[in-house]
RNA sequence: CGGGGCGUGGCGCAGCCCGGUAGCGCACCUGCUUUGGGAGCAGGGGGUCGCUGGUUCAAAUCCAGUCGCCCCGACCA
């Protein structure tokens, strides 16, 4: 349909790389696997930001910064962490024109530099909880990328934050994995499962990961956010210890959290369509656009002055008035579409005259004429239920690409056709898992924090399990 | 790391088989006409053909090598 964009039941994932192109969201750099954020895509990552420091703030966590290299040295003081992350981080050996004395990592991720700080700022029990985040670029070579979803370098925020006991570490962790979930939910109209990585799946050096899942429109799972209990592995690879009110000497509790820029590739792969990105409402950096139409310069004038004063005391970054002379309303008609703005007002000499305009819905292609005394109030209403229509769209999609089967056999003629799978599994078991994976190219996703209690079969092994996992496959 | 594909104006491609002054569409610049779903006409600017070497009077084209990127899988957010 519109102009170099595969459809997606064509190919699914030229459409998704048709999308992101064409919209102007990113394009690949010099660097293998390495992304130029464009405008259009910074400016969602800019409202992602916005929404989720203000919810990180709100719930007592304050942002600082820390330094992108890490000594080498560093990454393998904590022994499972060294193993999960060394074979994709890039190493700077040389600065300067001289050798460097000990290799610097570039950061994948800031445990390690993090905590080397916090051994000097926590020796007491007042010093917790220590609740910070940052937002920073972290780089992990990666054999396969894929824009938005998995590039060498990423921008994310982690949160890591000191406790001084189990619990109240533990508290953290369920906070923040909920707070990720409201805002999939609410934010990216993303519906998606909560719940714990297997061991398997978790954070190399937790003691276990929360996540929300996502489901794409190809089927695909997609993890979206993380929540990680670090016991005290760090606090002893970093030797931070507090004293306690008994006196004691104690190692600190720790978590950390995160997401990234994959939130994008999850929001366009959740709503887009044929026609290109579609973005909710809660953001886009400018829900609304407001093409005008004209033919003569004395009626561009009038439409212009009549737009203008239509506007006039609303907040400036609720719309765009798209004034450029150099292009056909039609022209920006399909921009506008494939760059997903929710809302698309037209505006001629007819609507001049009658004081009206015609205001277009992306998500649905509704077209409506709506008089222009009291139309802010309309939009911003309009805007709320396209937020809501696009959760509700989604969360229909999830449901009806949730499959409860029981045999193995039903999986693996089934599992290829996409959906979450509630599945009877012994997830205790690496092998049972890794035999999954060889089988059938799926993963445990989630174990879900509401799965009920239910008697069944580990569909592999015949074991006997209480409760079902959410298997996919995955991005 | 295995499999596939591609490197030619900013972008997308043709030309290569069969060597002979580098072409098309889009974009860009100028002018006129246009403007309610990607405008038309006329004129114009812009390219060491990924890189290195070889063959040849002559290489985008043939030969050898090399580098890079993209896509599909195994690893990962």
């Amino acid at each position: 349909m519109a102009k170099g964009i595969t459809a997606r039941s064509e190919d699914y994932s030229q459409w998704y790389l048709d999308v992101v192109l064409k919209a102007e969201m990113a394009e690949h750099s010099p660097v293998k696997g390495c992304m130029v954020i464009k405008p259009t895509g910074y400016g969602i990552w800019e409202k992602i930001q916005q929404h989720l420091d203000r919810m990180f703030k709100e719930t007592g966590h304050v942002n600082a910064y820390f330094p992108m290299f890490i000594p080498e040295s560093f990454l393998k003081k904590e022994a499972e962490h060294v193993e999960g992350f060394a074979p994709e981080c890039a190493v700077v050996t040389h600065g300067g024109g001289k050798q460097l004395e000990e290799p610097l990592v570039v950061r994948p991720t800031s445990e390690t530099i993090i905590w080397d700080s916090y051994r000097n700022w926590i020796s007491s029990y007042r010093d917790l909880p220590l609740l910070i985040n940052q937002w920073a670029n972290v780089c992990r070579w990666e054999m396969r990328t894929r824009l938005f979803l998995r590039t060498t370098e990423f921008l994310w925020q982690e949160g890591h934050t000191a406790h001084a006991t189990h619990e109240e570490a533990e508290e953290e962790t369920m906070k923040m994995v909920r707070i990720y979930q409201k805002f999939a939910e609410e934010y990216l109209a993303m519906p998606v499962l909560v719940g714990r990585k297997t061991d398997r799946e978790k954070f190399a050096g937790a003691l276990h990961t929360y996540c929300i899942e996502g489901l794409m429109q190809d089927g695909k799972a997609l993890q979206a956010g993380t929540s990680h209990h670090l016991g005290q592995n760090f606090a002893k690879a970093f030797d931070v210890k507090f004293q306690d009110k008994d006196k004691e000497l104690k190692y600190v509790h720790a978590t950390s959290w995160g997401v990234s820029t994959r939130l994008i590739g999850g929001m366009i792969m959740t709503h887009s369509d044929d026609q290109g990105l579609v973005v909710p409402p809660r953001l886009s950096p400018r829900p609304v656009v407001i093409v005008p139409i004209w033919r003569s310069d004395e009626q561009m004038d009038a439409v212009l002055g009549c737009a203008r004063g239509m506007v006039e005391g609303w907040d400036p970054l609720f719309y765009y008035l798209d004034d450029r002379d150099q292009y056909k309303p039609g022209y920006k008609f399909n921009e506008w579409e494939l760059k997903g703005v929710p809302v698309r007002i037209e505006i001629g000499p007819r609507d001049v005259e009658n004081r009206e305009v015609v205001v277009v819905r992306r998500d649905t292609g509704e077209k409506a004429t709506m008089p222009m005394d009291g139309l802010r109030e309309k939009l911003e209403a309009m805007l709320v239920e396209i937020q809501a229509n696009l959760f509700t769209k989604a969360k229909a999609r999830v449901e009806a690409s949730t499959h409860t089967v029981d045999s193995y056999d039903e999986y693996k003629a089934r599992i290829g056709e996409g959906g979450f799978f509630r599945v009877f599994l012994d997830h205790e078991n690496p092998e049972v898992e890794q035999q999954l994976q060889n089988d059938t190219r799926s993963t445990v996703r989630c174990i879900p924090f509401d799965a009920e209690e239910e008697e069944g079969a580990c569909m592999i092994t015949g074991k006997p399990c209480k409760y079902r996992v959410v298997a996919a496959q995955s991005y």
